[in-house]
DNA sequence: CGCGTGTTTGATAGCAATCAAGTTCTGTGG
DNA sequence: CCACAGAACTTGATTGCTATCAAACACGCG
C-alpha cells in the first residue's frame, strides 16, 4: 500500500459514526468508484443527487478562469456532499484518492423513505456544513499563514483517533483549501516541525507532539 | 435623515421579492427593532429561531479572541438569517443601521403552516446562504484586495436596481467581510474612482460608471 | 464653531508570493 | 534489485502586496 493514495474506512469510520439517518445512503445509494483526480460531479451539473464517503476522500473545488484555485472542503468517510447548491453545484468534486462513494437521488429516497426522513438527513448534513465553512471563511480572511496550517493540522487529527494521523491530500490541495502558496504551506509544516510541534515521518503522515501548543498557534 | 444610518425598506424590497413562502414569516413572525450595532442574536444562543429583514441590514460577525472580527454576511430586507447554526449560532447578528426584523420560532410555524412549508422555505434560504458563502470563500482565499472590494461593490450594485447604490455599513464593516483592512479598503475605492469605475458622492453612496471594468476587475 | 468619529492619505515594515534550485519520494523498466 | 525519470516536496533569495503606524481631512452632531 502506498502511503496516502489510499485511505481506508474501516480507519476513518471509526472515529466518524454516521448520522441520525445511518442506513438512508446505504440503502438507497448506488455504489461508485472513483480514481485519484477523478471528478464526481462537475460545477454545472445538476444537483439532484446527494453524495456520501465510504472511503478515500473528496474536495470540492471552485476555479477562477485564470486558474487560481479554491478547495471548499475535504470529505471523509461518512461524511454527505454534494447539498452545496441550489439548481446547479458551484463547486466540482473529485476523488483525492481511490475513493468509493454511496450516491442516491433525493426523489428516489423520498418515494422510498419518506420526505421527512431525507429532510432530516438532509437538515443534519447542512448544518455540519454550515459550520464548516465558517470556520472556514474566518480561517481564510482572519489567520496568518502559521495559524492556518496550524489549524488544519489540529482538525485532521481531531478527525482520527490513531496518534498517527494520515493526509490523504497532497501540498497543493491543502495550499489551496488554506489560501495560500504551496511553498508557504511546506514551510510552515517545516516551522511547525522545528519546534516540536508535530512530526512528520513522512509527508503524508505526521503526530501531534504538542497539542497545546498546537491550539495555541491555531488560536 | 442621515446618510447610510437608514436604509428604506421600500427601496430594498423593490428589487429582493421575496421567497417562495412569501407570507410565511409575516404571518408568524414578531416585529423587532433594533437600534445600530444592537445585538439580534448571540454566539452561544440556543438556535430555534429564524429572522428575515423588513427594513435596514443586518451582518453576522465571528470574533477571534484577540479581536480579529469576520463578518460571515450582510442581510437586506426580504433576506433570511440566522438558519446558519446546528445547536447554537457560531456567528453572532447585529443590525448595521436601524433595522426592523420578524422573529419566529421554527415549532411554531411548523405548528401553524405545517413542517412541510417550513421546510421549503429553509431550504431555500439555505441553499441561498451556500451559495453566497461558497462565493465569499474564494473571494477570502484567492482575491486580491482590489478584486475583493471590486466584487463587493458589484454585488451591492447589481442588488440595487436604482443607478445610485446605499452602503448600509461602513469601511470597518467591508474591511472585515472582505478580510481586509480599512486601510485598504480605503485605497481600493479610491483607486477605482480615480480610474472612473466607480464614482463616490459620499462615503456611503456610489454609482457604477464602467460596468464591464468592474466586472472585469472582480473577476 | 469645535469636537469626535469615520475616512482618506502617506511612509514604512513585514508576511507571504514569486522565482529558482535542490532534494526526496514514487513508480517503472532494465 | 537497482537505476533512472518524473513528480512532489523542501529550501533559498527576492519581490511585492497588504498591514501597520501615523497624520491629515471630512462630516455629522452638540
Amino acid at each position: 500500500m502506498t502511503t496516502g493514495t489510499t485511505f481506508a474506512i474501516e480507519q476513518a469510520t471509526a472515529f466518524r459514526p454516521s448520522t441520525e439517518a445511518p442506513g438512508l445512503m446505504a440503502q438507497f445509494g448506488l455504489r461508485m468508484d472513483y480514481a485519484r483526480d477523478e471528478e464526481i460531479y462537475a460545477q454545472e451539473e445538476e444537483a439532484d443527487l446527494i453524495y456520501q464517503v465510504v472511503s478515500g476522500a473528496v474536495r470540492t473545488t471552485r476555479l477562477m478562469s485564470d486558474g487560481r484555485r479554491q478547495i471548499g472542503a475535504f470529505y471523509y468517510p461518512g461524511d454527505v456532499f454534494g447539498i452545496e447548491k441550489g439548481e446547479e453545484h458551484r463547486f466540482s468534486a473529485e476523488a483525492l484518492c481511490d475513493t468509493v462513494v454511496l450516491v442516491a437521488k433525493r426523489n428516489a429516497v423520498v418515494l422510498a423513505a419518506g420526505r421527512e426522513a431525507l429532510e432530516r438527513f438532509i437538515a443534519t448534513a447542512t448544518a455540519r456544513e454550515l459550520d464548516r465553512m465558517q470556520d472556514h471563511l474566518l480561517l481564510l480572511g482572519r489567520k496568518t499563514a502559521c495559524e492556518k496550517v496550524a489549524s488544519f493540522l489540529l482538525e485532521v487529527a481531531d478527525r482520527t483517533k490513531q496518534s498517527l494521523a494520515e493526509l490523504p491530500m497532497g501540498r497543493q490541495d491543502m495550499a489551496d483549501y488554506l489560501g495560500l502558496t504551496i511553498e508557504t504551506v511546506s514551510r510552515m509544516v517545516t516551522q511547525l516541525q522545528t519546534a516540536a510541534i508535530v512530526e512528520f515521518p513522512t509527508c503524508r503522515q505526521f503526530m501531534v507532539r504538542n497539542r497545546a501548543a498546537l491550539e495555541r498557534l491555531s488560536q
